[in-house]
DNA sequence: ATCCATAACAGAAATTTTTTCGTTTTTTAA
DNA sequence: TTAAAAAACGAAAAAATTTCTGTTATGGAT
């Protein structure tokens, strides 16, 4: 891991479609050694997959919402249930455990105000050890890099 | 846009790397339909790009904080001046306007304690309107869809 | 029922990309 | 300084993808 890589690594994390000539070219190398970093990089895990960026609003997914939720306590069995609970709704994109005021931070999208509130009464709120749960709805999406990686 | 284009994104989004070929099988349609699909999701823009996921945590990028920014005033002039730091800043994976008790909640990665320290008080303080911070440490990441069909 | 437009099909050709391999260069360590 | 290891190179092959045909099927509208 030196400093080609992590250059291959910020070019495929921007764009996946570049070949291994492009690469090449850009990271100053031939085909063959590119082509041999690239491979490793994937075995080694470094690069965990390829994924088409789909646009959600196109589709109709046009409101997204920021979630804060407290457990009434941090019991182990509360904390693993709502995981498990989070894993199967389709709506939550993101789910954190976090430290603060509050536990875990979601992030919902959904087609409309109907369905959001559908989401929150038959399906967020129904999950045992729920205290308090505060939403947040975006406005505008600034910033969403999926990159670790500059 | 039927259900087959749909399905065909919720593959491409899970799994970039399937081909043509690959599709055509799981959508039950034959090669030349499926690859005229695809190119068309691409110009149409349901595909926004392509890109390889990295391992934040294998570069040493193991620190994750949500923060919540609330501004002095909503004065269009400090909004923009804000968003247009948020873009300089790599630190910063994320950034949204939401309403409610907060401003902008922003995602943060970075390798240890210090540099988020740093950007704290050396990048992120210094903007100019913020009246409120407030950070919540990752302390497990639960779930993190990149997609937007199921 | 028939026509039209759209979509799917099958196959082949052209192009591009991936992969491999032997050789050369560079780097590292003794 | 020299030997061993690692990395880079260049070229060729193998494989896959893209692109192009012309034909057939499907679905709606008249």
């Amino acid at each position: 891991m030196d400093a080609i890589d992590r250059k291959i690594l910020s070019l495929l994390q921007e764009n996946a479609k570049l070949n291994t000539k492009e690469i090449a070219e850009k990271v100053g190398l031939t085909l063959s050694p590119t082509f041999e970093r690239i491979k490793k990089l994937e075995q080694q895990q470094y690069i965990k997959g390829y994924v088409a960026l789909v646009d959600g609003g196109m589709l109709g997914r046009s409101i997204t919402v920021f979630c804060q939720i407290s457990l009434f306590k941090h019991s182990k069995e509360l904390i693993e249930n709502f995981k498990k609970e989070v894993g199967s709704l389709p709506e939550i994109i993101s789910c954190h455990h976090v430290s603060g005021n509050y536990d875990f931070l979601l992030k919902v999208a959904v087609s409309n105000m109907n369905e959001y509130q559908n989401f929150v009464v038959e399906k967020l709120s129904v999950i045992q050890g729920i205290s308090n749960m505060q939403s947040s709805f975006v406005m505008e999406e600034i910033k969403n890099e999926n990159g670790w990686v500059w």
